[in-house]
DNA sequence: GCAAACCGGTTGCACTAGAAACCGATTCGA
DNA sequence: TCGAATCGGTTTCTAGTGCAACCGGTTTGC
């Protein structure tokens, strides 16, 4: 189908890029369909749903997504009553927030849906190539937390 | 640093994300920062640096970028005098576009750096791995095409 | 040879995501 | 204890992205 007599074909970053946004383009175009969340709002659920009640600051470092973001998903699910907020006794500034009955159940058919997915997704890679390329991943964002210390010394590194 | 007792960080497709945008937010950090270029007008020179001369349709094609998006790289590489357009004798509709000869210097300052970047970002995967790794990429993305075609009988494909 | 369908390219618009400014609450230091 | 700095959370502003409608030029079918 495609020629790609380029380097660019070549380029891990793009051809990391092409395959990562291949496949949240259909994990987000599937919850969609199905349950009309978002994967930002998909990701605060799984977090809720498995972590239990926590504060946005949390989210924030579970999610790895901007405080906005989770903010705003937050405020979605809130919406829609899939997950309520109580006051913190602890600290005035910020709420606990947790999956709500509905937002169990919602839950609960979410996740097998995930995981089904992603099995579906995986499928033609054996679970040691599984288990290899997470490994990768992981290196490979270590790697770059490395040298964002490295490059940016006068700055925090986000 | 991250305590991550979620079932999210297992999640293969949200593993896939972070380490993706971590590696596209440095690069793309990288060269605002030298060239003031953003990935989509990267991803235009290197292309026509290295197929030479051709249509936006075809830079659809080997950039996978949508057209709008390569229309308005191609229109600020213009405005910067990096790329030409020159008429198509062939079809009135459209202009054959290429490297300018100061395109061309920053084509060569630009792929070397690139290649430096990729070099230190995956310095610690063998090369064994590293092929390995694109090879488990190219995989999945066609993976993802076949699920594509399977699960969306009734609309294009995009 | 002309109207309709089509295609490359362009523009406008709605939506998303991140940055920075902001607010109330809390902690720290003199 | 009081003022400054900090922190969690919220709002606002702006840049980026994709879709859809659109415009000229080209091909197709009658």
């Amino acid at each position: 189908m495609a020629h790609d007599s380029s380097r660019l074909a070549d380029f891990l970053p793009y051809l990391m890029s092409v395959t990562t946004n291949a496949v949240s383009d259909m994990i987000a175009g599937e919850y969609r369909a199905r349950f009309g969340l978002k994967i930002p709002e998909w990701r605060v659920m799984a977090v809720l749903g498995d972590a239990g009640p926590q504060t946005q600051r949390s989210l924030v470092g579970a999610t790895r997504m901007d405080k906005v973001a989770v903010n705003r998903a937050c405020k979605v699910l809130e919406d829609r009553g899939l997950v309520a907020r109580s006051p913190n006794a602890d600290d005035g500034r910020s709420h606990h927030i947790e999956l709500t009955a509905a937002g169990k159940a919602v839950h609960g058919e979410i996740m097998p849906l995930a995981l089904d997915m992603e099995r579906r997704l995986f499928a033609s890679l054996s679970a040691a190539e599984l288990k290899d390329f997470k490994a990768l991943l992981a290196r490979i964002t270590a790697r770059v937390a490395e040298l964002e210390g490295a490059d940016a010394p006068k700055e925090l590194t986000r």
